[in-house]
DNA sequence: AATATAAATGCAATCGATTGCGCATTTGCA
DNA sequence: TGCAAATGCGCAATCGATTGCATTTATATT
């Protein structure tokens, strides 16, 4: 009983006692038909109930409608903001998006891309998983030509297009702003330096501490992947130094909080005593108390941008490599903002 | 340049001088190819990069291998938890996962499903629009033996399985337990009607008051669409009454957040004055202070049943619907505690 | 009216993989 | 050794839509 008898343009030919090529025609409203032909035929497919089998035109023409989407977990903020706008762009283009999570595991990286890849997607937007350290997988679409774009984390070991949120920016616009508040010594948690996000924000502070004269001081920085636990024994650390910081600046949000938590458990007032700011704007980062200053990372645009680069792509076939950069802001919150303002 | 030359199973079977049929059956490990000829087609299948077309597969086999979602957002953390489950799930069984949102409009739900339909998803997991109020685009799916699964925001029109959390049972439980903390007057934030979860919410702190021989009070019902700035509004109302409540049951944590924070500021202590408790546990509830009992929805549980259900039907072509009730969880957190314990 | 031209439609191959049926070769057993 | 059964593989049709080229039909021109 299933899916037994799908009308297709043959159904709606017979029926009218034309060809199907007349009917595909008609259907597509190519000018060699008349227009008295075509509204029979369209009047036909609505009374059968036609719809086109997609996967039949796709075949044919080598082109499947389809992009996808890879990131390690679905279920993330700016992940499924990306996401979001992503399909916002795809589908006013006509196009479908399939979508995948890695969990950061590199063998399913492995195979949701080999997947892919045999669905015939017609381009690829995708943050790789932080596991990942082969690209091999990755490679088969430069080499086929299929237009690949790079979020988020990105690799320099492919030649494509890329799309980065300026995080050093974002580190020296976080740093500086600590600085202005008075704060004077600023200490970084910062995320794993192979994933060239964090290792970028991180430049950035230590160049804001430098333009602004202040030494830096290595014990100040402490390297973890940034969970909340981390943050708390991170801060903890710190805060055993014999010259403890007045100040973090936290590579994600969830160590800001965390951090701030336990700083305020101990008695230490923020932002009074003690400036935090974290960074990508967590949606929770604006309604805990104190709120939390950071850097907003504009994940819905950053899938908009990545959908519209892809399906120019797709359909011009030009390809030249570029990398955006998109801005970041600084969201100035209580956490930060002991001086007066704000 | 494009996608000239993908490697089919005709190349394989020139390359090795025999048909293309036996390509085939070896590439799926039919009994009926010899081992040897198998190995030598693999080797030749790997020489060459062979990738199987997943459309032409498709399109001969009448099966896309592709599980349709739809929901209002893809950015809200509710949606975003279900489509993770199932995506988990549809991986595992070697299902493709296509994604859109309906941004809530009737008209955009309605292409998307034909689209869907017309790309032969194999099945249709979707939560309504709040707009939709006709159904024809989703009769299509039952009318074709389609499995089709409703989450979150069902329909009673169609009779299809449906996954939805037992919002009756959440209602009851937010309302004894706030009448547990000792609030004395309860008032209740309710969703717009028309919707089941809101309703059965609704119905469920009635019941409870009921059970408890508490006199329901219409005008502690205020009824919207519980935005952030609806929250306020209707606090605001709440407490202009001659007799004001002294706790609120939200419809949801965005207005339980807001209202809490306008209580705050209006010097109301919470929990110690004022019971505050939300519904669906979206992320910021645990981490804002005070945090905000709630509900916990089962996103990923849901996405991860639906999935199973509908591969279910798909592969058995069995079809009895059914309504899976998923049970909630009473998050009990400072908003509402003022009796010891916790 | 006859021919030239334009307009409308049909034929058949194609996209790449799958599969029922049949032929050929090998193996088994008496 | 002889014949049946088993094994291994190929032919050709199929899935549904598209399209270059051919053919038919209608319109225009002289």
């Amino acid at each position: 009983m299933n899916k037994q008898s799908e009308p297709t343009i043959h159904d709606i030919a017979r029926e009218l006692k034309i060809s199907a090529s007349t009917v595909s025609r008609a259907l597509n409203d190519n000018p060699r038909i008349s227009l008295k032909t075509k509204e029979k035929i369209k009047a036909v497919a609505d009374s059968l109930g036609y719809r086109p089998n997609t996967l039949a035109s796709n075949l044919r023409n080598k082109k499947s409608n389809t992009i996808g989407i890879v990131v390690p977990l679905i279920n993330r903020h700016f992940f499924s903001s990306v996401i979001s706008g992503a399909e916002d762009v795809a589908f006013k283009a006509g196009y479908n998006v399939v979508i995948s999570q890695s969990n950061d595991l590199a063998a399913k990286e492995i195979k949701i891309v080999q997947s892919m890849f045999s669905n015939r997607v017609d381009g690829l937007i995708i943050s790789i998983a932080m596991q990942t350290s082969t690209f091999e997988h990755l490679k088969i679409f430069k080499k086929k030509n299929i237009p690949l774009v790079f979020f988020d984390r990105v690799i320099p070991e492919i030649e494509t297009d890329k799309i980065v949120v300026d995080d050093f920016a974002g580190g020296f616009r976080v740093t500086q702003h600590l600085i202005d508040q008075g704060y004077k010594r600023i200490a970084h948690l910062a995320g794993l330096q192979d994933l060239t996000i964090y290792s970028n924000r991180k430049n950035g502070y230590i160049e804001a501490l430098r333009k602004n004269g202040i030494h830096y001081d290595e014990s100040l920085v402490i390297i973890s992947s940034l969970t909340s636990e981390e943050g708390v024994t991170a801060v903890k650390q710190l805060m055993k130094l014999p010259n403890p910081p007045d100040a973090i600046f936290c590579g994600n949000d969830t160590t800001a909080l965390s951090a701030m938590i336990y700083l305020r458990d101990m008695g230490i007032r923020i932002p009074q005593d003690f400036g935090i700011v974290g960074f990508s704007n967590e949606p929770f980062s604006k309604v805990v108390s104190p709120s939390i200053s950071t850097i907003a990372q504009p994940g819905f645009q950053m899938g908009q941008k990545a959908a519209e680069l892809i399906i120019r792509e797709i359909e011009t076939k030009e390809r030249n490599p570029q990398t955006i950069v998109l801005p970041t802001e600084l969201i100035i919150r209580e956490s930060s903002s002991r001086k007066g303002s704000q």
